[in-house]
DNA sequence: AGCACGCCGACT
DNA sequence: GTCGGCGTGCTC
């Protein structure tokens, strides 16, 4: 009887993206296993496709005489087990893409590079044990019995590896296989991991924190725990010592953080108390480096992972836990298809293996609060600072005023003040914009024209460093035209501020202080944004401007102030979502603010000062500010009580891009049986980006569920005609307005 | 995604 | 007559 295999395919964005099954050539049969990658002819002219193996059977529905047989097996070692494959199924249907893109997005990048290297195993354990006896003692012969000895031992060892512990050359080794007394193989190549970490000391859990943490562990695992504390009010240790009881029961725990929070110090609490059962994945590593890290965790060679968004994906064959700092975090979601939640994910995974899920916040996102006070999460509250620290000083500045008392200055006299009192009693200050670049646009004054992207629709941003224009969407640069393109006048001028404007107002202001700055554009080095914020923690600047990439994270000591230059920035944007980012920003940004001391400012410059997000954050009071939140989004229908889907459709042709927006316009409206509101469609925002045209679609509704299978159905229709391959339609269900 | 098949115009 | 353009449909 044969064996089939069933194949999902690997190619990118198809329409093929269902089970093939493929006969199992016999001398395959003792090799293959369900997930590893294989190789099989395709199509018409049997060219060779990478797939999948998600199944292996005895029984195909397919006629005998389409079956065609595997060619070749790629991996060594399966990368999948069924719980991962099922976590893939479960993408597909949750985010509405491809199986096999919810495939690669679980394994790591370096899935596809070499994961073996050359070993050397012994053959034959007596005749080895001969030949050390009669050979051991003779110079000649030194090198082979020290080689034989060593694996008498250890059965097998990687031969780079082996001749370097050893300290022989290649010939000894290759002598003892030509005597049939060693043979060479492949093994999973392991990485060393010798950089010792200081240990990092157990603290004492106080009541608040001892009371949460007895609170997870005795729970049923059935609800994730919300654990809402202030920064500093030692959440970190109750992950610690959570995890601690998770690998005394034999089980193994994800910790994910922000990619940005992913510093060494973050690193060395983990290696420093787990040593090396602690490993740790980010978007630095290389390839191999993250595949290593992704099949240690698979054969159980470490205990916990930490890492970014991705690391929810550590196939551990008997999770105890996952835990999510900084839940609130933007990095947990992905911006690329399938565009899943790393939240969503843990509370699936958790679901599959039985494991417990921490959220963990200073300022939980509004969702999960909410969740957490309707009963789905359970709410964990820690007060105060663990070490009885107190939170910073907020100073509100309305820019409104400081504009009618005629200072044109972004800097507001408040905030200059502060700045001058710290810099002379040699404290440090950081300076956050949301905004790179000098100028938000450049406009002409006579007849308004916008310097705008021709290839983007979208208006340049002026770079002082180098006097030019960028578009931020596609980086093409131009020089700053000398007269208006359309009218001819010589009156051009620049509107808003971003980073640059500000250090070149702080250094006119400030002539002797040091400053720093750190955005997008000085840290595209490997690296580069640490080396900034290290020499801003060895004091080597005064003053640290940056935008909000700065706000996370980071501990500095001799930071006293803290300057939030347009606090409202988010607050205008179309995004439902700003008064919570412009809450967490602010809240953000206070925490590095007297760190150490409890002497710490904070000086919030707002156009906006009565905005409840400001004021609430100014005062440290989330929970006020969420309920007010909450009753706005009940209001206007937002989520989590109305949902938002965008289907934007792109290509180089524009009147196919319309034509294809249109057809799937009507199909939504003919398929629509709940009284979903349909918008559009219409030309995006935004209308063409990198030369490619975009309409939208947009959908409302208050069933995100129904809404989900309306789309999937709809979307399966479109695709069914198989008709507008030169136009790819992308699906955004997290509910932000897509420009 | 590829690739073959097939139906059309334009070339030796 | 046949070569090759791409629109259409299938792939275990």
């Amino acid at each position: 009887m044969a064996l089939y295999a069933r194949i999902i395919l690997g190619m990118s964005n198809s329409q093929i993206d269902r089970m093939f099954d493929y006969e199992i050539p016999f001398e395959m049969l003792d090799k293959i296993e369900t997930g590893m990658r294989v190789k099989v002819p395709f199509g018409g002219g049997n060219s060779l496709a990478e797939g999948y193996v998600v199944d292996i059977c005895d029984e195909t529905d397919v006629p005998e005489e389409k079956i065609k047989f595997i060619h070749s097996i790629v991996d060594k070692f399966s990368l999948l087990d069924k719980d991962m494959t099922d976590m893939a199924w479960w993408m597909k249907k949750r985010y509405l893409a491809t199986f096999s893109s919810c495939l690669r997005t679980l394994l790591p990048a370096g899935a596809d590079l070499k994961n073996t290297v050359k070993s050397v195993f012994i053959a034959d354990k007596l005749k080895a044990e001969e030949f050390i006896a009669k050979n051991s003692g003779k110079p000649k012969y030194e090198a082979q019995v020290k080689v034989l000895q060593y694996l008498m031992e250890k059965e097998s060892e990687e031969e780079p590896a082996l001749r370097q512990i050893l300290g022989v050359n290649v010939s000894p080794v290759n002598t003892l296989e030509k005597n049939g007394l060693v043979y060479f193989g492949k093994t999973r190549r392991r990485r060393k991991d010798s950089v010792v970490f200081a240990e990092y000391k157990k603290h004492i859990l106080n009541d608040k924190q001892q009371y949460a943490f007895n609170r997870i562990l005795s729970s049923d695992n059935s609800k994730p725990f919300l654990l809402f504390g202030v920064t500093g009010s030692g959440k970190t240790e109750i992950y610690l010592q959570f995890i601690e009881k998770i690998i005394e029961e034999g089980k193994q725990a994800i910790v994910l953080v922000p990619e940005i929070s992913l510093t060494p110090l973050m690193v060395e609490r983990f290696k420093g108390r787990f040593g090396n059962r602690a490993a740790v994945t980010h978007s630095r590593m290389s390839a191999g480096e993250r595949l290593d890290v992704f099949m240690k965790a698979k054969y159980g060679e470490v205990d916990v992972v930490i890492g970014a968004r991705s690391a929810v994906f550590m196939p551990f064959e008997n999770l105890g836990a996952i835990i999510i700092d900084e839940e609130h975090d933007d990095s947990y979601k992905s911006e690329v298809t399938p565009k899943y939640d790393a939240i969503e994910t843990a509370i699936f995974r958790c679901q599959q293996m039985g494991a417990k899920l921490i959220l963990g916040s200073a300022t939980p996102s509004v969702k999960s609060y909410h969740k957490a006070l309707t009963g789905e999460y359970v709410l964990l509250t820690l007060e105060k600072r663990a070490g009885g620290g107190k939170l910073p000083e907020c100073e509100i500045v309305d820019m409104r005023s400081e504009l009618e008392e005629g200072n044109r200055s972004v800097i507001s006299r408040a905030l200059y003040g502060e700045i001058k009192e710290k810099l002379a009693y040699k404290k440090q200050i950081m300076l956050f914009i949301n905004r790179r670049g000098a100028s938000t646009f450049v406009s002409c004054r006579k007849c308004g024209h916008v310097m705008m992207c021709l290839s983007c629709n979208v208006s340049y941003k002026y770079h002082s460093d180098g006097n030019f224009l960028m578009c931020h969407y596609c980086g093409k640069k131009e020089p700053v035209p000398k007269v208006c393109p359309e009218c001819g006048s010589k009156y051009i001028k620049y509107f808003g501020a971003g980073t640059q404007k500000i250090e070149d107002e702080i250094k006119h202001l400030f002539p002797s202080a040091r400053v720093l700055r750190m955005d997008f554009d000085t840290t595209t080095g490997k690296d580069g944004h640490l080396k900034i914020l290290e020499k801003f923690k060895n004091h080597e600047a005064d003053i640290l401007i940056g935008t909000q990439m700065i706000a996370k994270g980071h501990d500095f000591e001799n930071v006293d102030l803290v300057g939030l230059v347009a606090a409202d920035l988010s607050l205008n944007t179309a995004d439902y979502m700003g008064t919570e980012k412009t809450f967490q920003l602010i809240t953000q940004s206070a925490g590095r603010a007297g760190r150490q001391n409890g002497e710490g400012k904070v000086v919030i410059q707002t156009y906006q000062p009565e905005n409840f997000a400001v004021e609430t954050a100014s005062k440290h009071d989330y929970v006020t500010f969420f309920e007010q939140e909450i009753q706005l989004r009940n209001m206007m229908s937002y989520p989590p009580f109305g949902y938002v889907y965008t289907l934007l459709a792109t290509g180089k042709d524009e009147n196919r891009v319309a034509e294809a927006i249109a057809v799937l316009g009507d199909i939504f409206k003919r398929e629509n049986e709940d009284g979903f509101v349909i918008l559009g469609p219409s030309e995006a925002l935004i209308s063409k980006i990198k030369d490619e045209y975009r309409f939208r679609l947009m959908i409302k509704g208050n069933d995100d569920e129904k809404m989900r299978e309306y789309t999937e159905k709809c979307l399966e229709l479109f695709g069914g005609r198989n008709g507008y391959r030169d136009v790819y339609i992308n699906l955004f269900m997290n509910g932000g307005s897509i420009l």
